[in-house]
DNA sequence: CATCTTCAAATCCTATAGGACCGGGCGTGG
DNA sequence: CCACGCCCGGTCCTATAGGATTTGAAGATG
């Protein structure tokens, strides 16, 4: 898995360049968002820095600068000379603020969007709520990945259809998040069809052309999401 | 976001342990973010590894790690394999958006913290408004350092005290951006009786208790800012 | 049995070394 | 005069080494 050894071989590079020199730290860095995404890594779990150097087979240098930027994306949090943990789980309280901010943001996003969408955004987010519709939906977390991946997508494009650099990194400080909240408790997908439904009504409002009326698809889309997870929440 | 300041040598902690241990790539980041704020790193430089690396006497090794951090907050950019460059000055357009977006947060952080507003806090937020009034306010940008850093403190309270993790984040997003746009065309501060007196007229808000009118004043206080910052926007 | 000491392994943190690439100055040939 | 190649300093990137610190457990002691 790792390539890019610098140990070339006896020839330089066969004809044009090699197709994109690539920094190992990037590798790294995704290879750990993956993991902390597909939920290999627990949260709570400690990720050592040496360790996750010989598991890669890399130095640890590369790693350090990954942790460090995954750091500021709230997935794992470090303390000074212990190394860094996965972010613990959420609690009812987090679920309950990362809703809050939700519907702060995101029907301003949709308000925005709306406004200057085009019909190839709009394509875009017809094809997430398509992907939203067929992804498995299975009780293993590798089965609903997909759905998750069309979720978080759906939302993404419409902060970045803004056109606003700093709606979509306002969004971006939650989207981390949103991802994880579904290992609150550990419930699985149990309500795609209900989902499905608001963000094809959201579709349409942004379809519509008025602002206004998507602004509001999106408020109540999220506060439907912050309904259903509630009721499903597990009895503590 | 500056705590976990480690502390130069305060010892002799009674029962606790002595503060955290300095660990070098923290003092790097605090370093070039002071560098940073204070415009001493000018927008487009660019930001050696090893060059700050022998300027502050350490090794490269803590310099990347620092600037891994700060890339996330949007302040350096990295290009693959060409290394770090302060981010580019603002447009009107990216002024506009940023507006846009406080507009879109700010409101809601002063309602949020309107309902679970503390007498400390208050107090807090007074003594704000009182270093606003009394920092100096000179051509040069070490004399107005003190405005900004009142001025950015006040709504970073305000953030704070939503207790909502998520508020702050998104907050912190644009944060750290609403310190640079006073480079915005070089204009200095020629607007601080107004700003003052909106930030009064936002404290009073909040203190009456009423959460909408805490967001109005916010609202309106972004709204003129905007205002007063287009107005004095040098001709392009 | 409980508690403290001590030691060893693991880990974090920093420094240093070396490979690869880029850009500029300089000399030689046309 | 201009073009081309070469050298060299600078930089980024990764690996490795070694000091400093925490942790966990074995062993000693009351």
């Amino acid at each position: 898995m790792q390539f890019a050894s610098t140990g070339s071989h006896s020839e330089g590079r066969p004809a044009g360049r090699a197709v994109s020199r690539q920094v190992l730290a990037d590798h790294v860095y995704e290879e750990l968002l993956a993991s902390l995404m597909d939920g290999r890594l627990e949260p709570g779990t400690a990720v050592s820095i040496d360790g996750t150097a010989r598991e890669l087979d890399v130095s640890p240098t590369p790693v350090r600068e990954a942790l460090a930027r995954l750091e500021h994306t709230g997935m794992v949090r470090r303390v000074a000379l212990k190394g860094y943990r996965v972010a613990p789980v959420f609690t009812r309280e987090d679920f309950a603020e990362l809703m809050e901010a939700r519907l702060a943001i995101e029907p301003v996003n949709a308000r925005l969007a709306c406004a200057r969408l085009t019909p190839g955004h709009l394509a875009e987010l017809e094809r997430a709520v398509a992907d939203l519709k067929d992804a498995p939906r299975g009780p293993s977390f590798a089965e609903f990945r997909g759905y998750l991946e069309a979720d978080e997508r759906f939302h993404r494009l419409i902060a970045e259809q803004t056109g606003n650099q700093f709606m979509v990194a306002a969004y971006a400080a939650l989207g981390g998040q949103i991802q994880r909240f579904r290992l609150f408790g550990g419930v699985g997908i149990t309500d795609a069809d209900h989902a499905i439904a608001e963000h094809q009504a959201v579709l349409d409002a942004l379809a519509t052309g008025d602002p206004e009326k998507a602004a509001a698809a999106m408020a109540e889309h999220v506060q439907k999401v912050r309904g259903r997870a509630i009721a499903d929440a597990p009895a503590e």
